[in-house]
RNA sequence: GUGGGCGUAGCUCAGCUGGUAGAGCACUCGGUUGUGGUCCGAGAUGUCGCGGGUUCGAGCCCCGUCGCUCACCCCA
């Protein structure tokens, strides 16, 4: 029997493994230079928490979530999206009662049992953000902008960035009693009937050319904002324009979660395949009360690591990937009694943070070499007994073939050797 | 849940109208005394996804099965 990993999950392993690791530490720290802090959440919690807070109609409660029954005979479903967790620590730590607004985000994986395809897997992995307790448009566009700034700064480019707004309750009945009677029309298949019962607005988001061609002329959401929805969706805009942020408006864009409300929006690539969200999110003004907290209105996203991931490799934004988190210095010891100097020598070398490796094994100095430039480090150094006994050796940097010479002295902790290595890096 | 494509060496794949398996890359060693990348030489590696059938003979044909993949529904 030959195990494999189960179907649909992605797993990152060396080279590639730290092309993930900078996307989504490039993800993190937009979050963090935007004024939010980590909060740390269970990858499971109790079923109803997704039902009553995705929405009992959406895709993502009906057919898509893992859930079974653990030894207490609780229901308990692993999180699909990030928010209703979040939600749920905040209320149940009483951070809605502190300062507001509460900033959080958070980072892990998510599962949904989907058919995988390209950049679509059961478990994922997601960056995401919650700013809850206020209304202002300001904060919608600080949400917006972090995300942008992740992308930004990761050298993306072709990515675009689409707003929407889903309105106050109010513009979304006034909408729903226009599009309700517009689908009465329509010719549609039993399965898109259920559907558009369930939320209209999802046929919108339809690929078949069928419902896309009847589609085009339905009633538009926007049309019908509210006045206060209107300007709030406005100074978004405004605000968005003023930052230099780029986005287009898209009037049929719709999401998968049924908490979403106001500003909404989804991060594009093309590159992408079938799947071209790499990150969204939105306003959601009902989830704090209906999951028992103090009725405050949030808005955030939630970018995948993954598909963003993709998006870097399809615009080459990475250079060779294992100069992404290569090592400073590689040892190439020449002998036994040189490797165990050498073995000694790293662990004076790290203590002073030098990233230093060595060739194991009993390799010819042909193969240590080798080893030492597949390696990715930037300088070797070989040990033999001429160095480890007189403690003078040469640091070849390996890119432009140039040695030097330089003391080894145990005494000092490298002192020489780690302070040449840290000058090299700053050029 | 529905539909398409594909399963041959670690990876990417070739294998003509059936005659019992190959290339490139990667890997290891070497090209005479202690310096990698290029070049040259040598070497190791496969239950040709699995099960059955047709045939003197199956990687190739037929049936089944499992897996992967892409797309639809939907979504990060």
């Amino acid at each position: 029997m030959k195990f494999q990993a189960p179907k649909g999950v992605s797993e990152y392993y060396p080279p590639r493994s730290s092309a993930f690791e900078l996307v989504r530490d490039e993800l993190i720290a937009a979050a963090k230079v935007s004024g939010f802090s980590l909060i740390e959440l269970p990858v499971f919690e109790d079923t109803e928490l997704f039902t009553r807070g995705v929405g009992a109609s959406t895709d993502v409660v009906t057919k898509e979530m893992y859930t079974f029954e653990d030894r207490g005979g609780r229901s308990i479903t692993l999180r699909p999206e990030g928010t209703a967790g979040a939600m749920r620590a905040v209320i149940e730590h009483g951070l809605d009662k502190g300062q507001l607004p509460v900033k959080i985000w958070y980072s892990g994986q998510f599962f949904r049992a989907e058919r995988p395809q390209a950049g679509r897997y059961r478990q994922f992995y997601q960056v995401g953000v919650e700013a809850i307790g206020l209304q202002d448009p300001e904060i919608d566009v600080e949400v917006i902008a972090a995300a942008d700034r992740g992308f930004k700064n990761l050298g993306l480019k072709r990515y675009r960035l689409e707003i929407t707004s889903l309105g106050d309750a109010a513009s979304r009945s006034a909408h729903r009693k226009e599009l309700d009677l517009f689908l009465a029309g329509l010719d549609l298949d039993e399965a898109t009937r259920v559907r558009a019962q369930l939320n209209p607005l999802r046929l919108f988001d339809d690929k078949r050319d069928s419902i896309r061609s009847q589609m085009a002329s339905a009633p538009l959401l926007l049309d019908f904002l509210t006045e206060s929805s209107r300007s709030h969706f406005h100074k978004v805009q405004e605000l968005l324009t003023e930052l230099g942020i780029a986005f287009t408006i898209n009037e049929r864009m719709v999401r998968g979660l049924d908490y979403y409300t106001g500003t909404t929006f989804e991060f594009v690539h093309p590159d992408l395949g079938s799947q071209s969200g790499i990150g969204g999110g939105g306003r959601y003004d009902g989830l704090m009360g209906e999951l028992g907290g103090a009725d405050l209105s949030g808005i955030g996203y939630g970018i995948g690591v993954d598909r963003v991931l993709l998006a870097c490799e399809a615009e080459g934004v990475f250079g060779a990937e294992k100069a992404l988190d290569s090592l400073d210095l590689f040892l190439v010891p020449l002998g036994p009694a040189t490797k165990r100097f050498g073995v000694v020598m790293m662990q004076g070398l790290r203590a002073s943070g030098v990233k230093v490796d060595m060739a194991y094994g009993d390799r010819s100095l042909k193969g240590g070499m080798k080893a030492a430039d597949r390696s990715g480090a930037r300088f070797s150094l070989v040990i033999g007994d001429e160095e480890s006994s007189s403690g003078q050796a040469q640091v070849k940097n390996m890119k432009t073939g140039e040695v030097q010479s330089i003391k080894i002295d145990p005494s000092d902790n490298y002192l020489q050797l780690s302070r040449f290595i840290f000058d090299s890096k700053v050029r």
